[in-house]
DNA sequence: ATTATCTTTTGACATTTGTAATAAAATAAA
DNA sequence: TTTATTTTATTACAAATGTCAAAAGATAAT
C-alpha cells in the first residue's frame, strides 16, 4: 500500500479532519502572501496550484480526488507563500491543520515512518518534474507528462496544462493536432 | 546552526566516513544506469550532477566544498538512476554508504529530526528550482540564480551554468555582456 | 615557458515558439 | 433549451533563442 493512502486511512479512522470546505468553480483556497499551514484532501472536483512571477502565471501542480494538497512551502516553513490554490470546478476538500497533523505524526513511529516516505516520494516526484521542465522540446515535454499522468489530460482544461508544461495554449493545440 | 552542518559534524565526530575518493578533472563518480546509494561530502574541488535526455544534457546540481551530494533518486529508492556525477576539477569527497548512514540516523531521535529537516529543506529548494526553470525569460532565470547563488558563477565554467539555466552557452554569454 | 586543448565570444542565419486577432466549439448558466 | 461565457483551434506575423562556424581568450599539460 502506498504511504499516502495509508496516511489518509489513518487520519480518516481517527476522524482527525477539522472540517470540510466547499469551493465553487474558480474560487481560491489560498492566495499569494498568506500563510497556510493546512493540509487538504481533495474529496471531489479538481484544483491547481500556481504562482505568478513577473506577470507570468506558472501552474506547478494539480489536485483531484484522493490527492493530498498543501501550500507546501508555507506548510513546511510556516511563512507566507506566493502560491495560489484555485478550484477548477466545484470542489470539496477536507482540512487538517499542521499542529494537529504534527501531533498525529508524532503519536507513533509508524506514522513518523509514513510521513518520511511521503516526503521522500515527493522529492522523487520533484526530480522527475525538474527533468520534465528542463526538456527543451515542447513535444517531448508533452509526451513525458502524458505518459506519466494520462488522467491529467481528461480532468484539466488545456490552458492550465499548457501552463504546467511551460508552453502557450496555442503551442499545445498545435502539438495535439500533429 | 543549519541541519546539514549539524549532520556533518555528527558524522565527523563519530568518524563514520567509510573512505575518501579522489577524482581527477572530468572523472566520473557515477554514471547512468548504476545504483549508487552512497552519500558524499565534498572536501575540495567541485562537481556537477547531470542527466542526458534524448541527446541533451541537463545539469541539475553542482557540489562544492562542504556540500552533501548523492544520486538522490538512487539513494532514496535503491534503484539504478540516470544521473551522472562528474568532477569539474580535481576533487576529494568522503563517502558513507546508506546502510551505515541509516543506522546512524536511527541511532537517536535528534538524528532522525535532523534528517527530516534536511529532506524538508531539500523540498523547499526543489520548489525554488522549479520556479527558476519555469521562468520563461533567460535573463530572468539568470538573475534569479545569480541572486541566490552568486558563488556558483565563480566556481563553475559557463557552459555548465548555461546547461543548469536551460540555455545555450551562447545565450548566457550574450546575457552577461548586456 | 611553450604548446595544445578547452572555453568563451561573436556574427550571420534558421527555426521555433510566442503574440494577437478571430472563428469555432464546448461548457456552464439562466 | 436557449443564451452567455469560456475554451480551443487556426492563421499570419514578429520576436527570441538556437545553430553553426570561426576567432579570441583562458587554462591545463608538457
Amino acid at each position: 500500500m502506498n504511504p499516502i493512502s495509508n496516511l489518509i486511512d489513518r487520519i480518516n479512522s481517527q476522524k482527525l479532519w477539522d472540517r470540510e470546505i466547499v469551493l465553487g468553480r474558480n474560487e481560491y483556497l489560498k492566495v499569494k502572501g498568506s500563510i497556510d499551514t493546512n493540509l487538504y484532501l481533495v474529496k471531489s472536483g479538481s484544483l491547481r496550484i500556481f504562482v505568478i512571477d513577473e506577470y507570468e502565471e506558472h501552474t506547478i501542480r494539480f489536485g483531484y480526488k484522493d490527492n493530498l494538497i498543501a501550500s507546501l512551502d508555507s506548510f513546511l516553513n510556516e511563512k507566507p507563500s506566493d502560491f495560489y490554490i484555485q478550484a477548477l470546478k466545484k470542489t470539496n476538500v477536507n482540512v487538517i491543520n499542521k499542529k494537529k497533523y504534527k501531533s498525529f505524526i508524532e503519536s507513533s513511529s509508524e506514522n513518523k515512518e509514513i510521513w518520511l516516505s511521503i516526503l521522500e516520494n515527493f522529492v522523487l516526484q520533484q526530480m522527475e518534474r525538474e527533468r520534465d521542465i528542463l526538456t527543451s522540446s515542447p513535444i517531448e515535454r508533452y509526451k513525458r507528462v502524458l505518459e506519466r499522468s494520462p488522467q491529467l489530460f481528461q480532468e484539466i482544461p488545456n490552458k492550465y496544462i499548457a501552463s504546467y508544461l511551460r508552453m502557450t495554449p496555442e503551442t499545445l493545440s498545435r502539438i495535439k493536432k500533429s
